[in-house]
DNA sequence: GACGATATCTGACTAAAGTCAGACATATGC
DNA sequence: GCATATGTCTGACTTTAGTCAGATATCGTC
């Protein structure tokens, strides 16, 4: 009776119901349900039509056809790609912008009035993130980053504020050896977040220096998205940033409270150290040859 | 950037693409969705047409031609209401029964490969019980059941195995004066589940006796669907019975280990009274009258 | 500058979903 | 028994979605 197919298929049905009530909702605006995707797609800043055809998963004829009928309600404009003229963009008009709010609100409003039908706010939040990682795994892109950008300096907040958690001595990145963002940018280094759906959900950063190794620093998966193998797969994405900068020795430093990193670590390839730095935090050191 | 509604919405995106998948899964039997949805319907024993026009929510005349259309493929019969000769009851036939088979093998593989696919299988079925229980919350219906159903017994089941793991001292039913079945029955008494699409997620007792008060028994909410209203919907619907029954005095025992239930029972006009039993679990009891 | 590849568009389709008015049989209340 | 309501069915639609073959323009490359 509550084996996990069925409690799987229980939550399917439930999404299923959700999901046509949000499709409905938006035909209000007296526009078909596809047209609508489209407006929606091209709000959030995607302009190539190519890129919204895959996205969506449309024909292209199809896909020409829509765009003709935003463009003829006057809601959006095409011009050709500046560097390829094949390519179409395609842009909101004012009209357009405000039509795409008008969906917006219709969205958030939903969204909020789904929240504030219920007390467990926060578990119910926690439970979406999950499986919202989840499903969306494949989704997951791991792009390099400025490590000043916004989504990266979010990232690492939030990493900061966990070891603060987790070290029973609190944590003060000004005591730490913290690396200056120019060592994780090319040529000297890297920085890479992963986004889901236009949220950071990871990073990872490689940090060069004027030594004979290259250090790992910064590697943090958001709970929600923990238990999916995105830490293996950020480390991974490092460690070929690192043979692209050809650099052939890569150590890092953790602590023994963070039981997951030293595991991923020890079955990734990395062996055990002494230390190499003097850092306060650390107590375990790891070495790779790549 | 992760404010809670922007949280709400990648969740829905996530959702929304995932039920696309599965959607798309159901047209290899080379059957319309529309077509396969109602066969689906009627398996999973809904045989009422007009209750499957509102489920599925179809117009009654796109309705009448997707059961033709099954039934012209062999794979259903109708028949008349028994007590209504305007209302048709739908079932599948042998064939119909192996198409629907077919279709419950796609789901169920679905559901396995997803789980198959994750480390976090507990966290993540967690997580979809209760969003699952949160999006299907107008769906949950409380029905009157014998408290010797299958379902009511695995509720009782859950609801024995909470208590030995919450009171300190464990829980041992034998110990407590176990109400008869037959006194949670009518005339005597009530017993409500609360099934949110199949599965039994709650339970109350009203356990009539030949004293001048009746008591309410064995509230339990499934945990994957706590916060959400449930508990007091299940009192509601033991008072209501009460008073059909022409009960005038409810009382209950509790524990105040079960801070929720204390806290439910004083807001919704119950009043503490000094202790009416002997058994020796319960340290708080509380009194009603209707 | 010719050639194949690529991106989009157009026209001519089909299939599926949904709508609406009215027909028909059956139930219910007076 | 009659009027009215209800549940289903039928026919005649419209709209939306999706498919496919070719037209057109542009790009990159030899």
């Amino acid at each position: 009776m509550l084996d996990p197919v069925s409690r799987v298929r229980r939550f399917n049905r439930a999404v299923t119901s959700a999901v046509g009530a949000l499709d409905t909702s938006f035909l209000g605006r007296g526009r078909p349900l596809g047209a609508a995707r489209v407006l929606n797609a091209i709000g959030h800043s995607r302009a190539d039509v190519g890129e919204i055809r895959d996205y969506l998963g449309l024909d292209s004829g199809l896909m020409s056809r829509l765009l003709r009928s935003l463009e003829d309600e006057g809601l959006i404009e095409t011009t050709a790609h500046a560097d390829d003229a094949r390519r179409r963009i395609a842009n909101l008009t004012p009209a357009g912008k405000r039509e795409f709010n008008a969906y917006e609100a219709i969205s958030n409003r939903q969204a909020k009035d789904f929240l504030s039908h219920h007390t467990q706010r926060e578990a119910l939040l926690a439970a979406m993130d999950l499986i919202a990682s989840a499903l969306g795994r494949d989704g997951t892109a791991l792009t390099e980053m400025d490590p000043r950008s916004d989504e990266a300096r979010y990232c690492l907040g939030e990493y900061y504020a966990e070891l603060a958690r987790r070290f029973k001595q609190g944590f003060d990145v000004k005591l730490s050896r913290d690396p200056d963002a120019k060592d994780m940018v090319r040529p000297r280094g890297s920085f890479i977040v992963a986004m889901s759906d236009g949220l950071p959900i990871g990073c990872v950063g490689l940090k060069g220096s004027s030594s004979e190794f290259a250090e790992i620093k910064r590697l943090w998966v958001a709970p929600a998205a923990r238990g999916l193998g995105l830490g293996r797969r950020l480390m991974d994405a490092a460690e070929n940033a690192a043979c692209e900068l050809g650099i052939a020795v890569l150590r890092l430093d953790t602590n023994s409270a963070l039981a997951e990193a030293g595991q991923l670590y020890r079955r990734t390839g990395w062996s055990e150290i002494p230390r190499f730095n003097d850092d306060p935090y650390p107590d375990l050191f790891f070495e790779k040859h790549l």
